[in-house]
DNA sequence: CTTAAAATAAACCAATCGGTCTTTTTTTAA
DNA sequence: TTAAAAAAAGACCGATTGGTTTATTTTAAG
């Protein structure tokens, strides 16, 4: 048992966890109270004790979701040197991202953006939010690759996050449609190729 | 009044234009039959004539926004003489996407195919064959632009389709979770480069 | 115009929905 | 160890879910 964390922390904790992967694979619609109860061994009671809503627990499954996405990311970035490194090390988290998804369902970004765009306000805006640390994370590498003489000065960095970002998702959408691992690695060569041949000085 | 249609199949019919757009911003899940009935017009006893469930009423309205999609794509395709003509048509189909939405939502295929790949077989199921001809449409015009000489011989065919589809799905995804027309108008506009940059001889 | 068939309305169904409330159990600090 | 506080159980709520059934209306062919 976990003493720097209370009980209630731990049950929220537990809640969130396990409902994440609940809803990025069934949607917000589709996942009910009934399904959170099975998943986290609790009751209503127990539940609706730590949020208000069942929108409160979509919203923080979702923020934990995204969170360990853009966290492994984050580490894998760290640990390169190079500009060049660090978006393969991106690439590369990506290859595995079908084989062993860190949230079972698949990118809970772009789950919750096309179930919430037209529907949930409140999840929109923390996709939003995701997306924003997405693309700003691909274009402080690039920026950075810049300054340090290895990328071309020229470079158009927001036009380059938005491709790298539509592309891995737009991949994603296929291979888990297709259940083929093949349309995200396609996409994936060619950002490689794209980073090689038009960002490398 | 159609004539050439019966009293039942003008019902279908309208059963399906009616709930496509529904299904198409609120998803499967978070459609429910009380909204089918309040678009429509009719009462449960006069949906539940024409159809056996909501998932078969579900499968209509996908097959019929996804057919909207694909007939404009096919009529702009079959309007161009050269196959450079033939993508710029589609892109030029696309560009147009979000302001004008020939079916309110967003992308049928990209909707359903995130919110059916992990819970419902059929419709995933529908959205594969939809998939598949959006690729071969793609794919066709590429191999008729090799045939006539306009585009290189050593062109990967399959890949490029890959790339179309999965950019153009990605930045709509984006470009409806931001609100802003600007991301799936880069992706549009990387795709005319690639097509006169690398496609073309 | 008549009438059989087709289409629709509307009442009805059990099950489930998200959420509340009271009681019981567990935790935690004194 | 105890007692107050926090957490959780489980019964309960009205509303809504997808779907059925029967009665009525509308269609359309003779």
């Amino acid at each position: 048992m976990d003493a720097t964390l209370s009980k209630a922390e731990r049950t929220r904790k537990l809640i969130i966890e396990r409902s994440a992967p609940l809803f990025n694979q069934k949607g917000y619609a589709g996942t009910s109270m009934q399904d959170i109860m099975a998943a986290s061994g609790l009751t209503k009671g127990g539940i609706y004790g730590h949020f208000e809503s069942k929108e409160e627990i979509a919203l923080a499954a979702f923020e934990h979701a995204a969170g360990i996405i853009t966290g492994m990311i984050a580490e894998r970035v760290a640990s390169k040197e190079s500009a060049t490194d660090k978006l393969k090390a991106i690439l590369q988290f990506y290859k595995t991202y079908l084989f062993s998804p860190p949230v079972q369902g698949g990118c809970p970004v772009l789950n919750t953006a096309v179930e919430a765009d037209d529907t949930n306000p409140l999840l929109r805006a923390s996709v939003v939010k995701v997306l924003n640390r997405l693309h700003k994370a691909v274009a402080n590498i690039v920026l950075q690759g810049i300054a340090k003489g290895e990328f071309k000065p020229e470079t158009d960095t927001q036009r380059f996050s938005i491709l790298f970002v539509s592309m891995i998702e737009g991949g994603i959408m296929l291979s888990k449609a297709y259940g083929d691992h093949k349309y995200l690695n396609t996409v994936i060569s060619q950002l490689e190729q794209m980073l090689e041949q038009e960002l490398k000085i």
